[in-house]
DNA sequence: AAAGCGGGGTC
DNA sequence: GACCCAGCTTT
């Protein structure tokens, strides 16, 4: 006879038995402010939690409220996403806060975050994930989120090397304590990262370990995915005006590298600027790492095709480029 | 379904 | 050097 009590669950009620005892202690935990959590998630979509805290104590700090964010320029922002990476994040967080600062009638939540999943899903930026995530944590919907950690969690439980997302969200479902959605949600996703790891599970200290289909070869699960590329060579050129100054434009967002900081295009076939050399780091918010070369470059030659064996070489980091 | 976005950790 | 990270958006 199947029953929501948690004791008749015996796999879930070791799970969060487990999580009550073991849980990281991070900060966004300590609040119910559908707001901050939402911060929170934003920051940790592809971000390790380990990175995500400096961040997060310094946003939700600067923009307790997503009226505090709406109300500033999205450059303030991007300057506090510095070196977090996929700076989109943060263009459509400010996207996010000037929508829900909006008034009802104008179709916006008169600057609160909306708690259903489906208005969430409306947000830019929110995803299946991020929805399902501040939905069960900030208002306590029923609803698994299926993120890498529970993706690898399932794939090993089940013995599915490669499950499929509605299949992982079925289980992630199964898994929700009654009345508890957002604490089991947060107990997978700590198990995944301290203990069901990807490379070095620790299968001994696991409080599920007694129904995991997979832990006699865990790394088989889930199967490998497509070999990503290797590292992608940039090798634009720099170029310095005749003061020294690096020649630089903000990219528009809805081009690669989006709202980043690069060289012009059109410097490729200005005359007479000297090529100071090749990205070698990735562009971030407004920050730049360049190989340098001093030589000249003429007007319709390709930067790239200039010899560079004989000039000389150094490293230069440009910060605060405008 | 696949590609693009990123900097840093880990093995 | 390859893989991974509290994914989302676009094509």
């Amino acid at each position: 006879m199947k029953s929501s009590k948690t004791n008749d669950h015996p796999l879930r009620k070791s799970l969060i038995d487990w999580y009550d005892a073991e849980k990281r202690d991070l900060p966004w935990r300590r609040t119910k402010d559908p707001w901050l959590i939402l911060l929170s998630e934003v920051i940790l979509q592809q971000t390790q939690v380990s990175r995500g805290v400096e961040y997060w104590e310094k946003i939700s700090d600067r923009f307790p409220n997503p009226r505090a964010l709406a109300k500033v320029d999205q450059e303030e922002l991007l300057t506090l996403w510095q070196g977090a990476g996929y700076y989109a994040r943060a263009r459509r967080l400010h996207a996010l806060a000037v929508q829900v600062s909006k008034p009802a009638i104008e179709g916006g939540f008169d600057g609160t975050i909306p708690g259903s999943i489906e208005q969430l899903l409306e947000l830019p930026g929110i995803g299946a994930y991020t929805a399902a995530a501040v939905g069960s944590i900030a208002f306590d919907l029923h609803i698994g989120v299926v993120d890498g950690n529970v993706r690898r969690v399932a794939s090993r439980q089940t013995g599915n090397s490669n499950p499929t997302h509605d299949l992982v969200s079925i289980w992630a479902n199964s898994m929700l304590i009654p009345g508890r959605p957002g604490d089991s949600n947060q107990a997978m996703m700590d198990l995944g990262a301290v203990i069901c790891k990807p490379k070095t599970p620790k299968c001994e200290l696991c409080p599920i370990s007694d129904s995991c289909e997979g832990k006699e070869n865990p790394l088989a699960y889930p199967a490998a995915t497509k070999r990503k590329k290797s590292i992608e060579n940039l090798d634009a050129a720099v170029l310095l005006d005749p003061s020294g100054r690096p020649r630089l434009s903000r990219r528009d967002s809805s081009e690669r590298f989006g709202g980043m900081w690069g060289p012009p295009m059109s410097d490729i076939a200005t005359d007479s600027l000297t090529l100071v050399g090749e990205v070698v780091h990735h562009l971030t918010h407004r920050e730049l790492r360049v190989k340098v070369w001093s030589g000249q470059c003429s007007k319709g030659t390709d930067p790239s095709t200039v010899p560079i064996s004989n000039l000389d070489r150094k490293i230069l980091k440009i910060a605060g480029v405008m």
